[in-house]
DNA sequence: TCAAAAGTGTTGTGTGTACACCCATGT
DNA sequence: ACATGGGTGTACACACAACACTTTTGA
């Protein structure tokens, strides 16, 4: 700390951005919501607003996130501060941002007052963003990654009960890369993390089990 | 963003906190400061300060780092931001914090104007400082043991040239874990990732091989 | 000659990977 | 009958873990 006071400082805005990410048609999506203001006016962008100064980071998060999803209690987690002096033309602005994994059936979204419209894109294939959100979603990106491999969020983006395909599909789509059937199931039941929920008949070929994630477990497991 | 202009809002104070680490006197080590003002007048600190209004976050951090240690290159990498309302007492604080790693036999550390002295601590035996700033240790703590596992950052804590017993009493320290040398030998020299530097005979014991980093890593490794 | 750290191989165990066929259901 | 995803076992390769003795130097 500087011996100067507190408020002797010129002082940035700080806000909180947030990647949501869902499972969707047989894809991984973020949420972006177009601008209805300048700067960037007319692009998408990344949800988000300034931290209110009363208000926890993570409150900040959790508000924007329920604001445009309606959702509460889902895994959010901060990833990164962005702090480039020049990332807002309006002037010095620092953004704490924070992903989230939602289960897309919960879900339905709104439009709020600043923005027009809020979509589901492709994660991977969306190319130009407002400010450096490009650069955040990468990011993010890289960050689920890291984490589907080492934790157990990937159950995050699933309902409660779910199936052992529909496991394998996020990790497949996340990952890029086909995995063996066997050696998945395998491997996803030696760490003794899933409980058996009864099968389900309501499909058109062999009724698979049904699993849901065991309660109180620690975070990290070494999943692949 | 809000629809209302960057400037309505009550902005919070930003600062910078790092914990720089290192390993000194066969443990490992966090730099402290003591504070010369209040709050936590007297109390040792996390070394940091305000983050100026046209500098980005990792200058900020880059910045007070030189100011105690008087090291510039050093491996920096930015942690996780802390923004409870109350972690404070002079009113909304949020702070990005940093870790730092660093090799000691570079470093005189220095008494600035804001700080009364400066000295390294056992970094796991801290048990007091002001603010949140033994939480942002803990997590630091945490962080590093992470990275040790999959990264090659532990070379950063070492000079340049450096024998194999060095790297594995800093895996040992921060795992708080004996390893079984031959093993450790085999499998640090099985990632292909040094270069033999020759021997150093100016020991009173057998002389060990020196080795230094190749360069141009990729930093992700899966060590341990 | 003693202390201190360096150097060096083998064997068993467990984990990851590759691989192909039949099953249960709805349409 | 066909399409769709579900379910299952074995064999090989590789990585990890356990384990003890000799070497070189300075004091």
């Amino acid at each position: 700390m500087k011996n100067e006071d507190i408020h002797n400082f010129k002082k940035p805005s700080v806000t909180a951005d947030i990647v949501i990410f869902t499972i969707k048609d047989n894809g991984l999506k973020v949420l972006l919501v177009k601008r209805k203001i300048t700067p960037f006016k007319g692009s998408w962008a990344l949800p988000g607003g300034f931290v209110r100064i009363d208000e926890s980071l993570e409150d900040a998060a959790k508000r924007e996130l329920e604001e445009e999803t309606g959702v509460k209690d889902v895994y959010l987690e901060q990833l990164f501060s962005f702090g480039d002096p020049k990332r807002d033309p309006r002037g010095r602005v620092i953004t704490i941002t924070y992903m989230a994994l939602v289960n897309s059936e919960n879900i339905k979204l709104r439009a709020t007052t600043d923005v027009s419209d809020a979509k589901w894109f492709s994660a991977k294939k969306t190319l130009q963003l407002a400010f450096d959100h490009k650069k955040i979603l990468d990011y993010a990106l890289q960050r689920l990654k890291w984490k589907l491999e080492y934790t157990t969020v990937a159950f995050s983006l699933l309902p409660k009960k779910f199936t052992m395909g529909q496991v394998q599909k996020i990790y497949e789509t996340v990952f890029n890369k086909e995995f063996d059937k066997r050696n998945f199931n395998k491997k996803i039941l030696s760490l003794d993390i899933l409980k058996e929920e009864g099968i389900n008949k309501d499909v058109s070929h062999r009724p698979p089990m049904l699993y849901s994630l065991k309660k109180n477990l620690g975070e990290i497991v070494e999943i692949i």
